[in-house]
DNA sequence: GATTTATGGCCTATATACAAACCAAAAGGA
DNA sequence: TCCTTTTGGTTTGTATATAGGCCATAAATC
């Protein structure tokens, strides 16, 4: 029972997101494409996208991420063979890494 | 009324979404954090988390990038800095740009 | 080996994000 | 100007994501 999620977010997320609605609303211009066509392609309401162009954080990922596929914000500054090829290297390397961390030293890094 | 939300993914998307789990799972590694601990930091439930990690699409973006941010990995490859600035100048491009979108061709490219 | 901890997978209750339908105002083309 | 279209902001009903448990298994330290 999620008791009231009042939740605090980061200036650096808070200006991620509006950087990404902001990105998606540019390139839906610039295609010339109005909301309610975007949204109807991407299968989300017209109101979705509208809180996702102005950079809500409380928007699912999925819809989010597919919203900015179908205008060309690419993610991760990546194309899709690249992105594709760094995801096996990374679960191969996952493979190899322990599957689960123990804090040997009670000290946290709080350095970045 | 989400009359029933079967919502279906790009290709893209879905890789996305998991890179960005996968770089988060290892960042949380390298940093010597348990699942509870960043939850707790992130101000979410191990649940959550453990999802996020798997490149669940359907999270709060809100909570994916205050994961992220957290362990520090760094949403389109572009510092803090770099980010609100590029932020800024969006805002700003946006406000020159005409607000509404008129399709004066009915054609729609989609050659992306 | 034993012990402790981390992880993954359930489950339930509830807060809420969503779709759909509105309406008003703004913007663009006539 | 008028007319059309887009956009923004509601409201409402409902599907569902989330928190918070619990438990079994895996992994790490002893």
């Amino acid at each position: 029972m999620p008791k009231s999620i009042i939740r605090t977010y980061s200036r650096y997320s808070r200006d991620a997101s509006g950087l990404l609605g902001a990105l998606i609303r540019e390139a839906r211009h610039e295609r010339k494409l109005t909301a309610q066509e975007l949204a109807d392609r991407a299968g989300i309401s017209r109101g979705l996208l509208q809180r996702i162009e102005k950079g809500n954080l409380k928007c699912e990922i999925g819809a989010v991420f597919e919203v900015a596929t179908i205008v060309g914000v690419k993610l991760f500054d990546a194309g899709e063979s690249t992105l594709t090829k760094y995801l096996r290297q990374t679960k191969e390397k996952l493979a190899l890494l322990p599957k689960s961390v123990r804090n040997k030293s009670k000290a946290v890094r709080d350095d970045f």
